[in-house]
DNA sequence: GCCAACGTTGGC
DNA sequence: GCCAACGTTGGC
């Protein structure tokens, strides 16, 4: 029996890993490492499978903001920067026998047809409980309610169209 | 730049 | 096991 596709957020920094660094690698695709954090390694490694879609987020940026849909094409597997003293992440307790850190590959569906910013997706209904949105939420690597991803599909075509969202305020 | 929130570390 | 200290994240 085939498992539902699910839905994820992961973020990046725009200075470190942009939408269209992602956008203009080979094949579109990227491994996903340098994820420290257990929670976030959990669900890389047993919980996100290919085929599952992504919003790819830049955190810390000017617009925070999601700037489109990539798609899980690898499972979980051993984050081998862990291994390497050159890498930035490196991790000298993480050895290749009993990897503490793992990641997915991801490769670049679409982007939106214009950034949605964190500012937009505030207040929208539906995305109330939305991980993101949450206060003092720094997980980089979230699960996406399958309504709200709906939501936010709407939300695109929306603002695709030149439509504002939101309270007018005046 | 500030600072709140969170995760990790390490002494006890 | 507790918790203070510290480092990091990330919005503003």
């Amino acid at each position: 029996m085939t498992r539902p596709r699910q839905y994820w957020l992961v973020k990046s920094e725009a200075d470190s890993f942009s939408w269209n660094d992602l956008w203009t690698s080979p094949a579109r695709t990227t491994h996903w490492d340098g994820v420290r954090n257990y929670q976030a390694r959990n669900m890389l490694r047993d919980e996100l499978r290919k085929g599952d879609l992504v919003l790819f987020y830049h955190s810390s940026s000017e617009p925070n903001a999601i700037m489109g849909i990539c798609e899980v094409v690898r499972d979980g597997y051993p984050d081998f920067t862990a291994f390497d003293p050159r890498e930035e992440h490196f991790d000298p307790r993480s050895d290749a026998d009993q990897p503490t850190w793992y990641m997915v590959d991801v490769k670049a569906v679409r982007p939106f047809a214009r950034p949605i910013t964190l500012s937009e997706l505030r207040g929208v209904p539906g995305l109330e409980q939305m991980t993101l949105l949450q206060k003092g939420s720094r997980l980089s690597v979230q699960p996406v309610r399958k309504g709200e991803w709906a939501v936010i599909e709407k939300l695109e075509r929306q603002l695709a169209k030149g439509q504002t969202v939101g309270k007018v305020v005046r």
